[in-house]
RNA sequence: GCGAGUGUAGCUCAGGGGUAGAGCAUAACCUUGCCAAGGUUGGGGCCGAGAGUUCGAAUCUCUUCACUCGCUCCA
């Protein structure tokens, strides 16, 4: 990262704290790391996305390659699931071993591979060695190491079975000083908790790492209920938790974060068809926001680097400040396969295939699925709008689309004179109803101007002597600071127009 | 997790073993009011937290927490 990029990463995260858009979780505790809250306007931003990519996905779906409306429905999974669920996604399992890092060698061992020889007669340290050494090597280092000790004068231990209190008397595999180890950690990503009053091993239960099982488990209840034919989708906007290594760049990697996630179900062969459509449309939807093609980037993600699930993904990439001149991950538009139902349907029993009534047979649909970081479609809309401008007051401006702005317009009269106050109530009233609108009496007007162009407000509209005589206003545009006058009764109309396009 | 750096007001920062500072923001009031204007007044911090050294610590030492960057991790 450039130090430029990187002032500018400080700057954004500074203008979302000072104007509330976002802050850290448990503040005034110090924070917690990976954790983020949105504030007023930061809420109304994530909301506006979440509703945009809502309505083009499940209200008003895309026209498909054929000319006609496809078919998408939305559900709204819960967070805790069947632990089995995890099983059969792959997520529990294999990934569960506590390991032990070595703070001296930098190696990273599971502690079950790693037995430790401990003295008899306690004097002096103990010895670990990787559970494939053999007894010529250990006597070799032995010899070196203990004062020509051999293994009959040890006990030998795993590593995952001494308390990690007595790890300082551990010397390493690889090492030759003691109390490098760590103590053993687990490695899951997945946050876990207990269902039920009692904390055991039988009542475990995890937060979903994904909003997409969600989906899956309820592919057959949609399909029962809805009246859906494949290919048709399922749309889900949620919460998902990861328990990551390093939580890093503002809300871009957090451990708690939101997925909008559209899991498209088709036949096999129809799969390129529709992967070549998903990623046009979902390129369309970033560049309708005001997302700019130059700074997006598609990568194809290369074989090696796959899941094990998919056959071909394609990243969409935004070139945020802290990635600069590179890009990072937007959203994943994935060929999952049949990997999820097949995986689903053995560990439940459940047959979740589907029947093909005209062409008369069963299959399990193949998914093609677009997903979405909520939180990062957020940070990406931020860093895009944030524009420097030194001839302004403010000196930075957000240059939000008028449909993602916080704030769509603020009502401003001239003075605080009731002449001037008592109308832009009036026109605030006549607003509020449809439009997130600002009402600013105080302060002198080139302050409210510059504070409305620090968060993004696309129109300021002002009340003056003129619009007592001839019931007019005054629009400020936020990106030229240009005004012109319009009749008070044209204002909804305008708003209208600029935001919706119609 | 490892290594380096940082932590002082809402934000950006200065200072530095002896009574906590600036700019901006924020609140109130004034004005013949269109781009952070001028004027007056106010609120806000025991200097990230804990321990130690000292007559005395925001300042020095240690621990811890958080953040930033690099590595690692991101199935």
């Amino acid at each position: 990262m450039s130090d430029q990029m990187k002032d500018r990463m400080k700057d954004i995260v500074s203008l979302c704290k000072r104007r509330g858009f976002i802050f850290a979780a448990s503040d005034i505790y110090g924070g917690i790391n990976g954790f983020w809250d949105y504030g007023p306007l930061g809420t109304e931003l994530k909301n506006n996305l979440r509703d945009r990519w809502w309505h083009d996905m499940v209200i008003a779906p895309p026209i498909g390659p054929d000319g006609t409306p496809i078919s998408i429905v939305g559900i709204d999974s819960s967070i805790i699931q069947n632990p089995k669920c995890w099983e059969a996604s792959g997520h529990v399992g294999g990934f569960n071993d506590p390991m032990v890092d070595c703070r001296e060698s930098k190696k990273r061992y599971r502690a079950d591979h790693v037995f430790v020889l401990t003295p008899k007669d306690g004097q002096g340290h103990a010895f670990a060695f990787d559970k494939d050494a053999q007894n010529e090597e250990i006597e070799k280092r032995l010899k070196k190491l203990a004062k020509n000790k051999s293994i009959n004068d040890f006990d030998r231990e795993s590593l995952d079975q001494i308390p990690a209190a007595d790890f300082l008397n551990i010397i390493g595999p690889d090492v030759k000083m003691a109390g490098t180890l760590t103590e053993p950690r687990q490695f899951n990503m997945m946050f876990h908790t207990y269902v039920g009053a009692t904390a055991g091993d039988e009542n475990k239960a995890y937060l979903r790492p994904e909003t997409c099982a969600g989906i899956f488990l309820n592919f057959k209840n949609v399909l029962d209920s809805s009246r859906v034919k494949v290919p048709f989708g399922i749309a889900q906007v949620g919460k998902a938790f990861r328990n990551e290594v390093t939580p890093r760049n503002f809300i871009f990697r957090s451990r708690e974060f939101e997925q909008m996630e559209l899991e498209w179900f088709c036949a096999e062969e129809d799969v390129p068809k529709w992967f070549d459509f998903w990623v046009e449309q979902r390129t369309n939807f970033w560049l309708s926001l005001g997302i700019p093609k130059s700074e997006l980037h598609f990568l194809d993600v290369p074989k090696e680097d796959l899941s094990h699930y998919s056959s071909r993904t394609i990243d969409v990439e935004y070139r945020f400040p802290f990635a600069a001149p590179d890009f990072d991950e937007l959203e994943g538009i994935a060929h999952r396969g049949n990997y999820d139902l097949t995986q689903h349907q053995e560990f439940s029993g459940e047959k979740l295939s589907y029947f093909d009534q005209q062409e008369n047979k069963r299959f399990l649909p193949h998914v093609i699925e677009p997903s979405t970081g909520l939180t990062r479609g957020v940070l990406a809309l931020i860093c895009q709008a944030y524009t420097v401008d030194e001839n302004r007051p403010s000196g930075v401006y957000l240059d939000f689309h008028p449909s993602m702005a916080p704030k769509k317009a603020a009502i401003l009269p001239l003075t605080a004179k009731p002449h001037h106050v008592e109308p832009a109530q009036k026109l605030y009233m006549s607003l509020r109803d449809e439009f997130v609108v600002d009402l600013d009496i105080k302060q002198n007007i080139g302050k409210r101007y510059a504070r409305q162009d620090e968060i993004g407000t696309p129109y300021c509209f002002t009340i003056d002597n003129e619009t007592l005589e001839d019931h007019s206003v005054t629009v400020r545009d936020r990106n030229t600071m240009a005004q012109e006058r319009i009749p008070l009764d044209k204002v909804k109309a305008f708003l209208r127009e600029k935001i919706h396009g119609k």
